[in-house]
DNA sequence: TGCCAGGCCGGGT
DNA sequence: ACCCGGCATGGC
């Protein structure tokens, strides 16, 4: 079977046991931008309840965040965990905003429209160089806040293509990002929905230490394809 | 009770 | 180019 076919049908299985996710969860590209500062390595549960902070603080919104105080800001991010470096995330990230505005500060503009004349080639390593921005945290910014198609991969992308044999378990994530990126259509909605459908049967089918790969919806049909 | 969660950085080989 | 410890809270 072709790699394009076979990730397709990868694809198909999970839509069907799941149904259309409607991800990334956030009102406007910045909250978008903020919940992926802030579920690096955390529960999103844990996220939910600091975004709950941050949205009581008016905090939603880049100018009113620049304006927090640095104690304000980490007591929103408390229940997120890691919370005085994500602090510093964000306001690298603000800082980014308003470098790019040629401001001060940044715009005070949720749909980060300040952005959209930027070629995804060259916002991509601008993400990458802000302190706390890494690979998935920017292309999860690039795909959900700004609708371009990249492929975010993550630990559940990792886990589950190494179990099912079809990767080496050590690929690093440009490599595990190609493997899908260039035999997939370059189609934003597809690989929006792709990336929450992997997030989704990996926390129900493939934790780290709790497997449930017989149930898993993708059943073995990969082990299957591979041959 | 310990392990884990939708990473990333800085310092070491 | 990897490898590792640190970062921190909350749920199971």
């Amino acid at each position: 079977m072709q790699q394009a076919e076979m990730l397709l049908q990868y694809y198909a299985a999970m839509h069907r046991h799941f149904g259309p996710s409607h991800w990334w969860p956030g009102e406007t590209p910045f909250e978008v931008a903020v919940g992926a500062v802030l579920t690096q390595n955390t529960a999103w549960r844990n996220v939910e309840k600091a975004m709950g902070l941050l949205r009581q603080a008016n905090a939603l919104s880049p100018l009113v965040m620049h304006e927090l105080s640095l104690p304000e800001l980490e007591a929103c991010l408390l229940p997120s965990g890691f919370y005085r470096m994500k602090a510093q995330r964000l306001r690298a990230l603000l800082a980014f905003f308003a470098r790019v505005a040629g401001q001060a500060s940044p715009p005070n503009d949720p749909s980060l429209a300040f952005l959209r004349h930027l070629e995804t080639e060259t916002l991509r390593p601008m993400l990458l160089e802000i302190n706390g921005i890494g690979p998935e945290t920017a292309d999860c910014i690039l795909l959900y806040a700004l609708q371009r198609p990249v492929f975010v991969v993550d630990a559940y992308t990792r886990r589950m293509c190494s179990r099912h044999g079809v990767v080496p378990p050590k690929i690093n994530y440009h490599e595990l990002q190609a493997f899908f990126s260039d035999v997939l259509p370059q189609e934003t909605a597809l690989f929006n929905e792709y990336h929450a459908l992997i997030v989704r049967t990996g926390k129900e089918f493939c934790a780290k230490s709790k497997p449930r790969c017989k149930e898993c919806p993708l059943g073995g049909f990969l082990e299957r394809a591979v041959e």
